[in-house]
DNA sequence: GGACCAATTGAATCAAGAA
DNA sequence: CTTCTTGATTCAATTGGTC
């Protein structure tokens, strides 16, 4: 499984399809023209972000970010990277069999281009899907908000393709009988497996999780189903392909990557399948922000805040901070102040009055949480 | 607040802003061309999402879905709408100061096409912005993932535009002291704050919820900030401009939008100054120069200050620099020269003793900052 | 072994003001 | 314009070392 070969070795009709569960190396667009048409039943693909980035960043305490500046993401105009991405998508759209589908990750930098040219080429956007990252990186010079997610585009090959695989029953049963929805919250790829060679740097710079490509893949196609990736890198998408029992083709320019997706796919055990079950459940749901209390209408602009002794008061402001006097700070930070400790939980220390009796405001974060609220006001 | 005038009864270049807290009735780009350039700070669109539906959508019990089918919603092809968004972008930013944000709301239908379009006239993305609903539309078919979000674009006038507007500190305070993502989990807008007509029908067929708004503007715009919104519809952006002490102007083509969204906002209560302050961090704090703490005698010459674990020590001179052996330079140099660093903040880094314990010298600055020490010359 | 702490890191379009 | 100085800024996880 998962031979490597040349682009120019491939027999494009063979009827019996020698290039299924391997490595092609070469040139996306021109290893795509040799594959047989209409051949494969889902495509994913993670092309470059073409970030953009100029200078150097450094974290709060000077340590510098490791960027993503390979030469692979450089591309000298938005016009030079949508000749690039209609290129491709062009390429794998003849490879895509009638009722396929294809995904395309990606950021705001390049997101945009790739579903203009997604809809110019006549592909038929069917969602569009939010991976929330539970760890991002922070914004480290607190200049915009910390960019938490990156958008998948899923779409048919065109309007008229119904036919199209979506598992909706196996999906909903995962999600504790309700409808998956189109944003899904995983971890960013770290840890044990994260590819890193002998010196211990990571083998690729960009590796997403086999989570997000297992929820991928259950949703839209079957066991035995052929996946295509164009841009292969380390690999995720063959990995998850072949423990799903589903057969896989990868398209990969360098050959460190080839290397460590070969040997990483080699390494891999088919699952059974009541263990895949468990890889698409929902996860659980984070923090509610205190600020969303006064945007739901629960509480309003000046509202007066105690301890459940009342032995100091403060005011909500609409930016969602607490003020005392000329002071002013989130719930935290000023629970801790008039205490005069280092640390407060402002959920359960700052009461409001209902009914003449004090209650937390972690009533109303329950509340909120439960989507008791709905609508405001 | 909030008189309707026509577009052609508006006085371009109206020393007395006329049009402020104004809806200007008709075509949205003729009404922008009008307005004068570089005179707004916020611009929150909501345009047409251009939804492509082919016939009538049913839910399982046969009713039929009251979609968005409105003529303003119909275009003829992805070049129509594209010369459409091109059109309306390029006058929104000859009416956007230079340091003016942009706010575009979409569906996956219309948002790859406004992106692109902000890009290809010169609009740098700040962020992309996920509006995740706790009560989505269900797929009534189950043949999509359940469409559950919007999102949202934030983009400056121009990649330069470094001066805009971020409200950071009040954000992470609003949000349990932690940066504020680009995910934003908020209800659709339902109950008694959707607009309805004395036959209990929806007003607007895309009404916002205020919440969505009310922390877009808290975001990215201060008091007294301009905000205007293109596609004003039933006049949430106005509402929620109003309470929150912003002043707005609107455009919109039709009367019937124009009547609900007049008598909504004069319905509306602003905030008091007190309740609609915002937290601001050390960035809008004055600068205090080192010098000044020795002039004002809270540094004598000679003092010796320490980093916290008094690993290295230096000493003030009178001038303001800081020596160590025959090495001297400002406290920010020094701190990174003795840690070999490019960079460092001296004011946290260096420390005095007092009371036996080391204290930043920061803690100085922050009582002449607080007018403790009213000597300073 | 386990608890605790320090160090590291991830697709990042990440200053402002004065001279 | 450019160049220089000042000085503001991080969250969740993992890894590895010390007590």
């Amino acid at each position: 499984m998962s031979a490597i070969r040349l682009v120019d070795d491939l027999a494009p009709s063979s009827p019996n399809a020698d290039w299924m569960d391997t490595i092609l190396k070469g040139d996306c667009v021109a290893a795509l023209e040799r594959l047989p048409e209409k051949s494969v039943d889902v495509i994913f693909a993670d092309p470059p972000y073409n970030l953009q980035l100029d200078g150097d960043l450094h974290r709060p305490d000077q340590s510098k970010v490791d960027a993503v500046d390979d030469a692979w993401d450089q591309f000298e105009s938005f016009a030079a990277y949508d000749a690039f991405t209609r290129a491709w998508l062009l390429a794998a759209r003849r490879v895509l069999k009638p009722n396929g589908t294809i995904w395309v990750i990606g950021s705001y930098h390049n997101i945009f281009r790739v579903g203009s040219s997604l809809q110019d080429l006549g592909y038929w956007i069917l969602n569009d899907v939010v991976w929330r990252k539970t760890n991002p990186m922070p914004n480290f010079r607190g200049r915009r908000f910390q960019n938490a997610h990156e958008t998948m585009i899923w779409a048919t090959r065109d309007q008229n393709a119904k036919g199209y695989t979506f598992n909706y029953d196996a999906l909903k049963a995962a999600n504790d009988d309700l409808q998956m929805r189109t944003d899904w919250l995983f971890p960013i790829c770290t840890g044990g497996e994260r590819l890193k060679d002998e010196a211990g740097a990571k083998v690729h710079p960009t590796q997403k999780p086999e989570a997000l490509l297992a929820r991928v893949l259950m949703a839209s196609s079957r066991p035995g189903d052929v996946v295509l990736d164009p841009f292969f890198g380390s690999g995720t998408t063959g990995a998850v392909a072949k423990r799903l029992g589903r057969r896989f083709v990868g398209i990969e320019r360098e050959q460190a990557y080839i290397d460590a997706a070969t040997a990483r796919i080699a390494a891999v055990e088919p699952l059974e399948a009541p263990e895949l079950a468990s890889m698409t459940g929902k996860r659980a749901e984070p923090r509610v922000a205190f600020v969303s209390l006064i945007e739901s209408g629960l509480v309003a602009p000046g509202t007066l805040l105690s301890d459940s002794r009342r032995r100091w008061t403060a005011s909500v402001r609409a930016d969602g901070t607490l003020a005392i006097g000329s002071e002013a700070g989130s719930i935290h930070r000023m629970g801790a102040r008039v205490q005069g400790l280092d640390a407060c939980n402002g959920w359960t220390f700052w009461h409001y009055e209902a009914g003449g009796k004090m209650k937390p405001i972690d009533d109303l974060r329950r509340q909120v949480r439960d989507g008791m609220v709905v609508g405001g006001a």
